[in-house]
RNA sequence: CGGGAUGUAGCGCAAUUGGUAGCGCACGUGGUUUGGGACCAUGGGGUUGCAGGUUCAAGUCCUGUCAUUCCGACCA
């Protein structure tokens, strides 16, 4: 393809952060606001939360899962009751200390997040096996007091969900833990058409107070790694802290075992850097706030317009489809917004197409167009978009495939992290010395260690001991 | 939180040794256009991020502060 100079957007090979942030403010899906560190999700920018929303509910709900809400205040007493959670969170928890002009006679934290609470209406709640497992999801608002933000990848506050779960044994504590990790991973491939690999965290990289920290890891355009979802077995530390207790079927009292598991907003930057390209936004057709745009030519002329509508009601029982009929634009400015905005299929049609009873499809992907007869659009249409849908996810796995790359030294990751950002495999020792000197020297972490990773090398590629782990190494958001 | 950069109309920018703010796009109105970011005419829009200070006079100089952004450290 010929150079193209896009208006307006800079060019994502040579200024990433700034074409990501032109995408998202000019495709429309968020604004600054006036408090430091917070954005406005714009209509736009939440649906597409919205249809991520809808296909995770759905999901919670066929596994048994049913949605609460829990308060957005948290006394400190009660945050402070876990030692290595509070310490987690402690350094980026925002304070209510006053109510109307009266101190508080407690600080009240904003959530980072709900364990605590949670934890603390579950030791009311549960007092026999018969109550487990109990299996909470809530959607909610936290808020975490970064020191550098940036739209959907870290916000101060952001939207995610937290699920929160006890149960009878830790074997079914932690087969929940999988089980949702595997449904994140599913809703990433399958509806986000991005690429995961699933794994372990390390010890230094897991969630405050869990025993295990369970994540899915996407790599992005630029070569840097996202972690997109996160899934934690806790054993029986919380509810011990908590004292969640409860009588078990041998009558004798017992702690069950709990989890958490997360999504946030941020999936919707990992749509953003996963799928763009230069003339914008590239929105996978099942999360497509828009999956089909109607633009006319020539729609001042007889008859034009009347088609456009009676296609679109044709069609939107099939789809979620718009015509872009605003009168002060041409077509061509009509063409390129909806590049902009990622929507993936575009149907051009004029009277010239109506008279010959067709339209030209365009396909956001890979920029093809086609003709195609009006009878058989509807089908059309449906296969294109799961081509569409199939496509874009295969690129994106060509796009980690030619990222990756298994180095066996520290020399041999410098060298290949000098060249270009990437996810690197090496092999890994399990100490925590070799972690950090990883990520002193290279500024790249551990991302994850993986299940089912064929082993590279019998030795470590920080440190030259025996190995013991495949590991997955990038640059992170 | 440390280091750098930038804040002038919605966006992008200009304004000479300090002399009282302008251009393009966008927006309103009227008209002509419409097969890949249309054109003509006309109009509206500003405590120059904010607060002080120096000066006869500050967008311009000084101090502070806030925000955005990049690079680190910290995290979904």
């Amino acid at each position: 393809m010929e150079k193209e100079v896009v208006k307006d957007i800079a060019r994502m090979d040579e200024d990433f952060s700034k074409w990501y942030t032109d995408i998202v403010t000019k495709a429309g899906l968020v604004d600054y606001s006036p408090v430091k560190g917070f954005m406005v999700i714009k209509p736009y920018g939440y649906e597409i939360w919205e249809n991520i929303q809808k296909e995770l509910d759905k999901k919670f709900k066929e596994t048994g899962h049913k949605n609460a809400y829990f308060p957005l205040l948290i006394p400190e007493s009660m945050l402070n009751i876990e030692k290595e959670h509070v310490e987690g969170f402690a350094p980026e928890v925002a304070w209510v200390t006053h109510g109307g002009e009266e101190k508080l006679e407690e600080r009240l934290c904003i959530r980072p997040t709900s364990e605590t609470i949670i934890a603390t209406m579950y030791a009311k709640w549960v007092k026999s096996y018969r109550d487990l497992p109990v299996l909470i999801n809530q959607w909610a608002n936290v808020v975490r007091w970064e020191k550098t933000t940036r739209p959907f990848l870290r916000t101060t506050e952001f939207l995610w969900q937290e699920g929160h779960t006890l149960h009878e044994t830790s074997e079914e504590a932690m087969d929940e833990t999988i089980k949702m990790l595997n449904i994140y991973a599913e809703l990433f491939e399958e509806f986000l058409a991005i690429p995961v690999i699933k794994g372990e965290k390390s010890n230094k990289e897991k969630f405050a107070g869990a025993e295990n920290t369970f994540t899915i890891e996407a790599l992005m355009h630029d070569g840097k790694a996202l972690q997109s979802a996160t899934s934690h077995y806790f054993g029986d530390r919380f509810a011990k802290a908590y004292n969640i207790k409860y009588q078990g079927r041998d009558s004798k009292e017992a702690t069950p075992f709990q989890t958490s598991w997360g999504m946030s907003t941020r999936s919707i930057g990992g749509i953003i850097m996963t799928h763009g390209d230069e003339r914008g936004l590239k929105l996978p057709p099942k999360v497509a706030p828009i999956q089909v745009i109607i633009v006319p030519f020539a729609q001042h002329k007889e008859g034009v317009l009347e088609e456009v509508d009676k296609l679109r009601i044709t069609l939107k029982n099939k789809f979620r489809i718009e015509a872009d009929i605003r009168d002060s634009y041409t077509p061509g400015y009509k063409c390129n917004d909806s590049e902009l905005k990622g929507i993936p299929v575009r149907i051009e049609i004029g009277p010239k197409d109506i008279e010959k009873g067709e339209c030209i499809l365009f396909r956001r992907d890979t920029y093809e167009k086609k003709s195609v007869s009006l009878d058989n659009l509807e089908n059309e249409i449906e296969r294109l978009l799961e081509d569409i849908q199939k496509n874009m996810f295969e690129m994106a796995k060509e796009n980690r495939t030619n990222k990756t790359h298994v180095a066996k030294s520290l020399d041999e990751i410098k060298e290949i992290l000098s060249k270009e950002q990437s996810l690197i495999k090496t092999a890994w020792c399990g100490d925590r010395e070799c972690e950090d000197r990883l990520k002193e020297e290279t500024s790249a972490t551990i991302r994850c260690i993986p299940f089912d990773e064929e082993k590279i090398a019998d030795t470590c590629g920080l440190c030259s001991k025996t190995a013991n782990n495949t590991v997955y190494l990038a640059k992170q958001y």
